[in-house]
DNA sequence: ACCTGAACACCGTTCAAGT
DNA sequence: ACCTGAACACCGTTCAAGT
């Protein structure tokens, strides 16, 4: 005789989601995102393949939101300051996706290549066709450490860091903009 | 009646290195640990204060071996460099002192300064000494976010990984060089 | 067809008992 | 003074039994 389900896989990754910012990753285990969705441990693994699995689905979901705010942005600058406002916001997940992975990478292809379009669509604008994916990089690159750091409180010998993200956005950009046509 | 010690603190931290290395953080395990010393599981609580206590221990060996190998470079070029072989032969230990820690940092503060040091000298010579602190949080950005992309297969959009550092490297000091006496 | 309690293997950690 | 077995709390995961 069915039963009536009690709990959704988009509930599961959604309470796992807010787990793993207001706990950390250590704090989202599967006894915690049961309870948040009213249920016992056993039955998540009706939805999901393990923990590995649904920590994937976590970064998967995160990803895609990253895209969809960065395909909004219409200059290289505002592309940078996505990455950041959007790490401010999800910080455990920024640097889950990001950090040291699981295994074989923590997301699938498809998700990094949405989250990598809006980037590689400005450097092509910024330095050309020919040298965007090198350029894409470089920014990408700067971004990802920067906020990494930040993140991490790794900016601890004074100074502004707001101040620091401008200088580093200004010369990046403008060292990219001057690639056009030679190098 | 005393014992003679059957290991020793160097011994440990030593241990848990390789196998943060050849199994991963996860694989990092007290008892695991303790096999390798040849000693069972609760002994290590007399030489270290618990796993989290050892993993700060190994963070900070880390830093100051990547320390003493930044001091000895003497362009930009060959410090960044050096950031980058340091992480492929020491890649779960780097992105441990890079990415998402355990909760205040996962170094003491000095160690931070220590391997600091190299590049804030280089960034002083190339942008002088008032952008001394932006330029050198520009570079470190991106040599740590370009190496942690790279260790976790972010570059997966083919290209030459290799041209895609030395662009980005030559954009980086160049842009930061222009800095002198203007911004 | 979904949910659950009970069980298992594996963690980190503590501690009384050994030498 | 250091080491150890036993124990505890807490994981992820499996599965037979319930409805």
């Amino acid at each position: 005789m069915p039963t009536p389900d009690k709990t959704s896989v988009d509930a599961i990754v959604s309470a796992a989601r807010d787990l793993l910012e207001t706990e950390s990753l250590a704090g989202l285990t599967m006894q915690a995102v049961a309870r948040r969705v009213g249920v016992r441990a056993p039955s998540l693994y009706k939805r999901v393949e393990g923990r590995d699995h649904l920590v994937r689905l976590v970064a998967e979901a995160t990803l895609t939101e990253l895209a969809s705010r960065l395909d909004a942005a219409t200059t290289a600058a505002k592309v940078l300051d996505g990455y950041r406002t959007f790490s401010h916001e999800y910080p455990a997940a920024f640097q889950l996706c990001m950090g040291q992975g699981s295994s074989p990478s923590v997301a699938g292809h498809s998700y990094w290549e949405a989250a990598s379009a809006a980037v590689i669509r400005i450097s092509g604008e910024l330095a050309g066709a020919e040298h965007a994916l090198d350029a894409a990089r470089t920014l990408t690159a700067w971004a990802v450490g920067f906020i990494t750091i930040e993140l991490n409180s790794g900016f601890n010998l004074g100074g502004d860091v707001d101040r620091a993200w401008k200088f580093g956005r200004t010369k990046i950009i403008e060292s990219i903009t001057l690639t056009r046509g030679r190098y």
